[in-house]
DNA sequence: AACTCGGGGTC
DNA sequence: GACCCAGAGTT
């Protein structure tokens, strides 16, 4: 048996159930493709689920606002994949006739959609013989074949995107791109697989070699930028609050948030009462407390957030204020939601 | 080619 | 704490 055979059996014992198994509307397995970058699929299923039930069809997300669209995005993250998602809705439904293209390269010209992407959509859906190079693919390949090229290297790249392509399987490249993919998440895991059970083990070159912990060879961490935020959740006697959308780049883009006031360190409420009257002069501010003693800190790849939010009551009214009951339908990043959580809970 | 973009799970 | 996840876009 070949490579892809073994794959294939494998995955036809072993494969999971999941929501969008089970056809090959081209919509679907986009809106499933988008949410599972980078993201695993337990964590990914439920927001799956609530698209397809909010949005059946691509219409339904075209016609959405992006608001709506954020708001049910929220908490997975990596939000420029639900702002390209909604992008992409709008262009299908305008400039497709609400069809997806059927081929890679068209495919590929969609935003947020980019060569694995384009491989599995014109794979799954229309037999197309693209090879998916994915974080499990990558693993996959590694082991059995031995390959320590890095994985983020340019040259690794474009190497394991060509030995995809030899090793796949044109018969039945659906199941096989899936099967490879599934085989890299349970079987051959990322740490300690268990390489007894594996069917594949007697070929595979990292367990021949005593590799397996060492493939695949990925270069440099990342490091990580501390930021110091703190949050003005003002109160006003008529229980009205303000809210910020995030514009520009960086961060949660689009989403909203309480006045914030970024500093280099941890502020004292003498410091934060001086940016406040910078800030908000003409706001009569009765009081100022922190909600957290202790800054929470919120941990991004890239980024430690450490934050303080502060609660500031105010007499009279507030400019361009929403009422605090309302706050809780805006998009927020998960950092607001969880304050918004223990706030409400108090 | 290197950086940036989230949040959550695992060891 | 380090690593990873059905990666893509920007600089």
């Amino acid at each position: 048996m070949t490579f892809s055979e073994r794959i294939l059996v494998w995955y036809k014992v072993n494969k999971r159930t999941l929501p969008w198994r089970s056809t090959r509307d081209p919509y679907k397995i986009w809106l499933s493709e988008i949410m599972l970058q980078q993201t695993r699929v337990v964590q990914g299923t439920p927001y799956y689920l609530k698209f397809i039930h909010n949005y059946p069809k691509v219409h339904d997300l075209a016609s959405a606002s992006e608001e709506e669209v954020l708001k049910l995005w929220q908490g997975l993250g990596y939000y420029s994949r639900a702002r390209n998602l909604h992008a992409t809705a709008k262009m299908v439904v305008g400039e497709y006739g609400g069809k997806f293209p059927d081929t890679y390269k068209e495919l590929l010209l969609l935003k947020g959609v980019g060569d694995y992407t384009a491989s599995a959509i014109s794979s799954i859906c229309f037999d197309r013989p693209e090879a998916v190079v994915d974080g499990n693919v990558y693993r996959v390949l590694s082991r059995y074949f031995g390959v320590d090229l890095p994985i983020n290297s340019t040259e690794g790249v474009k190497y394991f995107k060509k030995l995809a392509k030899e090793v796949m399987n044109v018969q039945n490249i659906r199941d096989y791109n899936q099967g490879i993919m599934e085989f890299g998440a349970i079987q051959c895991s990322p740490k300690s697989p268990d390489c007894n059970i594996c069917p594949l083990n007697e070929s595979c070159v990292a367990l021949q070699t005593n590799k397996v912990a060492e493939l695949p060879v990925k270069l440099k961490k990342t490091k990580v930028r501390n930021r110091y935020f703190n949050y003005v959740v003002f109160i006003s006697e008529r229980g009205e609050t303000i809210l910020e959308q995030r514009k520009g780049k960086g961060i949660w883009q689009n989403l909203w948030q309480f006045p914030l006031v970024e500093s280099d360190s941890e502020l004292s409420k003498p410091a934060l009462e001086r940016e406040l009257s910078t800030l908000y002069c003409n706001t009569e501010v009765v009081s100022v407390d922190k909600f957290n003693t202790d800054a929470i800190v919120h941990k991004l790849s890239h980024q430690h957030l450490y934050t303080t939010f502060w609660i500031v009551h105010t007499k009279g009214g507030l400019k361009e204020s929403i009422s605090f009951e309302d706050v809780e339908n805006y998009p927020v990043p998960v950092l607001i939601a969880e304050f918004l959580d223990r706030f409400g809970k108090k």
